[in-house]
DNA sequence: CAGAATCCTTGCAGATACTG
DNA sequence: CAGTATCTGCAAGGATTCTG
């Protein structure tokens, strides 16, 4: 596998931890919004800068490789002009749906009961 | 609050994806595994350096006193000689449990139907 | 439209030494 | 035992430019 942004599988250890493996692979900088917006549906790539103007094409780009090579997203490229690139969970990405669904709970309720850390922050 | 090591909350943005608040809390490069451990209940701080042996002082010390300062861990000073430390879960920590024992097991299913991710691993 | 390539900065994290 | 303090590297990530 090439190398990943965050740390090479070749390089990761993490004492066996179960739980690490999992944040290894949705633990990303950008990979809890992207899955959070895929769970919806395909998105396009610019329909993610929207959704996120602060991200850079080059951080979208090796994320969603990373979430390709991980076999959670898949990536559907339109041979047509203008070109259009589609990108959607895989059935084994689903499996991960019940583990964001439950992350966006704790988010939102967090966001209730510890306002103290809801500083400087953009509803998206 | 003080710095953190994975980005300040006052410079996080996240553009209010509840999912990344999430990760923001859990995501941090240690952060899996001490909370993996901390299920089991109270654990000391050198014990944490005897589970994974790979961890710094400074990265133990840095990662717990961000889940400390994000009310997730309890840090319990016992004043005697040798000083004796432990942390545990807060009764907010424990609402992470179920996220925590889900990625636990995505994890392990992800080791079994996964192989080609399983390189270079040692169990704890 | 959806990227690839390049350069460059920042700050995460490791190593080491010291202490209440 | 359970930490701090300091120095330093290196790679993650940003900005910019170019392209099929």
């Amino acid at each position: 596998m090439a190398s990943r942004v965050n740390g090479d599988e070749t390089h990761f250890r993490g004492d066996g931890c179960p739980v690490e493996f999992t944040l290894h692979i949705i633990g990303g900088k950008w990979k809890g919004l992207l899955l959070y917006h895929l769970m919806d549906g395909p998105v396009r790539f610019n329909e993610f800068r929207r959704i996120c103007p602060t991200i850079t094409q080059r951080m979208l780009t090796l994320q969603l490789r990373e979430l390709e090579q991980d076999g959670i997203v898949h990536r559907e490229v339109y041979r047509q002009v203008p070109p259009k690139v589609e990108y959607s969970l895989t059935e084994f990405g689903t499996t991960l749906v019940p583990i964001i669904e439950r992350m966006k709970e704790w988010g939102e309720l967090y966001k209730k009961e510890a306002p103290h850390r809801n500083k400087d922050q953009v509803e998206v």
